[in-house]
RNA sequence: GCCGGGGUGGCGGAAUGGCAGACGCAGCGGACUUAAAAUCCGCCGGAGUGAUCCUUGUGGGUUCGAGUCCCUCCCCCGGCACCA
């Protein structure tokens, strides 16, 4: 009698009947409220692996219920297609990167079709098309417009690998985040983005609902520390700068100054490098240059570095203390150059043990008596040695010093960021190129916007020389100013691949729109987005960039909102072997296969059902079957038909209420864990419902409407899950198309209320007995069965009752001494 | 080192401070079958004949009552890490 049902077939004739009616593509409707669900768009990297699943299963699934809900909602997909893989596949290969990303967009298009999602295909993004990039590039042209563009040259992030430069955020670990390879130091004239002009704003998250950790490493990542600026004063032959300043956030022991220490690029090393240390100096320079972050960033490496032989005055109490250099000190953060309190400093501390360098207490410890620290002391204390500053409280000397400073015109109070300009510069092909022009007689000068797109040649050199590869293309480069119309030349490296994923929400808003990025009205209707889901690898990345571009553009009065996503939402991570899936470490786990043998719904319930969403874990298959036998029954107890009992009036009345409370608690159930995105605890009250479907069939004891009811409603709390699945049975039971346009089921508090409860008995909080009670029982009613309870009474016989805990609707708790 | 998240049966996991182990996987027993698969029914944390006792990484605490709250320590995952 079981049958199997065939999930090839109906999946593949619902995709394409939905397709043919376009059901899923949704218009700027006034009449319904807008919701916009958007899942993290996918890289063309060539195929789907069952993380990528993981991703958008289940927030698709949110987006079908929020649509049964009644909300018109834009759930769109496309493709973040410029990038390095695809001209590594160039070189490797001989593929054109064109070629090479437009097949795997193919490919990944079909895998996305049969997950059976409600993305709107017609609202497909791709950005390596110039379509695409014209929008990007006059982006980067507005940015320049309002100052927040510039050209520096700057100590930057080289993969030696990849042979490009990178931003801060994309090195991970000092490693590059695409291949691994381990990033060195070079000086080189880049293209960046002011971020740090946000970076106070960028480091708040009002008003939005974001994982906890997501905000704080964008806090972190922002870094602002509050201290002071000091000045020290310098007299060196030959050299114009009078001093040199420093970034502290301890002013208070400024009176404990033994050294100065500048990192090993600060410009002004050369300049005070005495004659007789500078063979050691240089040495010094060249080994640390030589080493990568990854070296010389460990926390074990013993602090060491040189002495310049110059000195500089310590303005507070006019001593004069030498300058070392030392990599240690990054150029990178504050001033590159640090005023060094060995004794309430441990990297400084270990620095003056190893040279010899003096170590002055300036802030006593509690019970200090006076003599030398085992330790640098870092915590607050009392200010000594520190002139007219001497016993006052160091946390309040902080302040004061900083004051002083700032009234003697030798610093004063500042704030300090580790957040670093953006930098997007790429020396490689596959990117949109920078709208920029070198023009002897006018310098730099940007593209005319009606002359966007600035178009990526077709042939080019893809041999990876560490220049860009459109340099050596004479066609590209050659061009005419478009301020004097002279020869001049084209920048030739092309934009980070992460400013196209900063406003490809906006352009799904309107997708085809030519008059401009976007159509104000459309995003004005769309935007925000609701809920974003995706990898939380992106969180001081893509998802800072974006916060970063949606407040630039605000401020140029472009869009009316600050923040671009109003809910984030990180799924876990789908493991391989312990390791995440890559096509590098070959442990991809395609979904294809499993679709092809049991159902892209299976996929999509299974995914749901292996845990929390935000927890991942080890692909393990173990169980897919399990969910596969699920729908099948549902399957059979939907179309097997169902027949009342006859003569069964009184007993039957009694189930039917059951059925009926059960079927409501599980709407109420369901409804609840959707909105919360806990689909692993949705399912099983599913897989409770049908049980208890399977029983009711067994014994015929509910009127066929209750039955009807019961179906339907399983039907319909399942369809964001199955949703090929739930079509064809919804059609197979009668009902009209689409069960996907009928709204989502609503629970009657009254129906779905308990008569009857369990009340446990427990004495001295141990369980002893349970009683089947009704659930109106009063508090003394209760307490009255507890105590004759013939299982609990034993264990108070011959004690003292102190008390009796009464828990409404839950349990009495008899307390004996 | 610092900041997050986590540790519950053989496995994935469930549990507003109130019946620990829902739901599923695996396993075991049974029905159907010549047989197997599929399907269906039952059992399924540990000890004990049993009443009962033990059990949520460790040790302590708060509470009538702790997987849940507080403190100590151990382990796993993620992030940051010479940021002056």
């Amino acid at each position: 009698m079981a049958v199997r049902y065939n999930p090839r077939e109906i999946e593949s004739k619902w995709q394409e009947k939905w397709a043919e009616d376009r059901l899923y593509e949704v218009t700027e409707d006034g009449s319904q409220p807008k919701w916009y669900a958007l899942t993290m768009f996918p890289y063309t990297s060539g195929d789907l692996h069952i993380g990528h699943w993981y991703a958008m299963a289940p927030s698709d699934v949110h987006a079908r219920f929020k649509r049964m809900q009644g909300y018109n909602v834009l759930h769109p997909m496309g493709f973040d297609a410029f990038g390095l893989p695809a001209e590594n596949a160039a070189i490797k290969r001989g593929i054109h990167p064109y070629t090479w990303t437009m097949q795997n967009v193919e490919n990944m298009r079909r895998q996305l079709k049969s997950i059976g999602a409600i993305y709107d295909w017609s609202r497909e993004v791709i950005t390596c098309l110039p379509e695409y990039y014209k929008w990007t590039q006059w982006f980067f042209l507005k940015l320049y417009e309002h100052d927040l563009a510039y050209r520096g040259k700057a100590p930057v992030n080289w993969c030696p690998q990849c042979r490009v430069v990178l931003a801060n955020e994309q090195v991970i670990d000092g490693k590059c985040w695409r291949c691994d390879a381990e990033v060195v130091h070079r000086d080189l004239e880049q293209w960046l983005f002011r971020i740090t002009r946000y970076a106070d704003e960028l480091k708040e998250h009002d008003g939005i609902d974001w994982p906890e950790r997501i905000k704080i490493m964008q806090r972190n990542w922002v870094g602002r520390s509050e201290g002071a600026d000091v000045s020290f004063s310098l007299d060196h032959p030959g050299v114009a700068e009078k001093d040199i300043r420093v970034f502290t956030t301890r002013p208070d022991t400024l009176f404990g100054v033994t050294f100065m220490v500048l990192a090993p690029e600060h410009p002004l090393v050369a300049k005070l490098t005495m004659p007789d240390r500078k063979a050691a100096i240089e040495e010094y320079i060249e080994r640390s240059r030589r080493e990568t972050d990854i070296e010389r960033l460990s926390a074990e490496k013993e602090k060491d570095g040189a002495f310049t032989g110059a000195y500089v005055t310590n303005r507070v109490n006019g001593e004069k203390v030498p300058v070392w250099i030392a990599d240690y000190v990054l150029l990178t953060y504050g001033t590159g150059a640090v005023m060094a309190v060995p004794a309430h400093d441990e990297r400084d501390f270990a620095f003056a043990k190893k040279y010899n360098l003096p170590i002055r207490v300036v802030i006593a410890p509690p019970d200090w008596k006076g003599g030398e620290l085992e330790q640098a002391y870092i915590e607050p204390g009392t200010m000594v040695n520190s002139a007219q500053f001497n016993g006052m409280p160091s946390e309040q000397g902080i302040k004061a010093v900083a004051e002083h400073l700032k009234k003697q015109g030798w610093g004063g109070p500042t704030v300090s960021y580790k957040l670093r300009d953006w930098l997007i510069s790429r020396q490689r092909y596959w990117g949109a190129p920078i709208p920029m022009v070198y023009c002897d007689k006018c310098g730099i000068v940007p593209v005319l916007e009606k002359d966007l797109p600035v178009l990526l040649p077709e042939d080019a050199e893809f041999r990876p020389t560490g220049e860009s590869p459109l340099q050596l293309n004479e066609k590209f480069v050659n061009t005419a100013c478009p301020k004097c119309d002279g020869a001049a030349r084209r920048e030739t490296d092309t934009i980070d691949g992460f400013l196209c994923s900063c406003w490809y929400f906006l352009r799904y808003c309107s997708p085809h729109y030519d008059g401009g990025a976007f159509d104000p009205e459309k995003v004005k209707y769309w935007m925000p987005v609701d809920i974003y889901t995706g990898g939380a690898e992106h969180a001081v990345m893509h998802l800072f960039y974006a916060r970063f571009f949606i407040k630039a553009i605000r401020d140029m009065g472009l869009v009316d909102f600050g923040e671009p996503f109003t809910k984030l939402f990180n799924q876990g991570i789908i493991l391989a072997q312990r390791q995440k899936m890559s096509k590098s470490k070959g442990n991809v786990v395609t979904p294809d296969e499993y679709v092809n043998e049991l159902g892209a719904d299976t996929v999509r319930a299974y995914l749901m059902f292996i845990g929390p969403w935000d927890q991942g874990g080890e692909w393990d298959d173990s169980g897919i079957g399990g969910m596969s036998r699920w729908l099948n029954r549902v399957w059979n107890v939907v179309l097997d038909g169902y027949q009342a009992r006859s003569g069964v009036a009184l007993e039957g009345e009694k189930a039917q209420v059951d059925l009926r409370r059960f079927v409501h608690q599980t709407i109420r159930r369901v409804t609840g864990d959707m909105e919360r995105l806990h689909f692993n605890t949705m399912i099983s009250a599913l897989m409770e419902l049908t049980n208890y479907l399977l029983k009711v069939r067994e014994s015929g004891n509910v009127a066929g409407s209750a039955w009807r009811e019961a179906v339907d409603t399983l039907l319909l709390l399942l369809a964001p899950t199955a949703p090929h699945f739930t079509e064809e049975l919804w059609q197979r039971t009668g009902h009209g198309y689409s069960i996907h346009n009928q709204p989502w089921p609503k629970w009657d508090e009254v129906l779905a209320r308990e008569e009857e409860i369990t009340l446990v008995v427990q004495v001295n909080g141990k369980l002893r007995d349970r009683l089947t009670v009704p659930a109106s029982i009063t508090e003394d009613e209760a307490k009255r069965l507890a105590l004759e309870s013939e299982k609990a009474k034993p264990h108070f016989a011959g004690k003292t009752i102190a008390s009796v805990i009464y828990v409404q609707g839950r349990l009495v708790n008899v307390v004996v001494r």
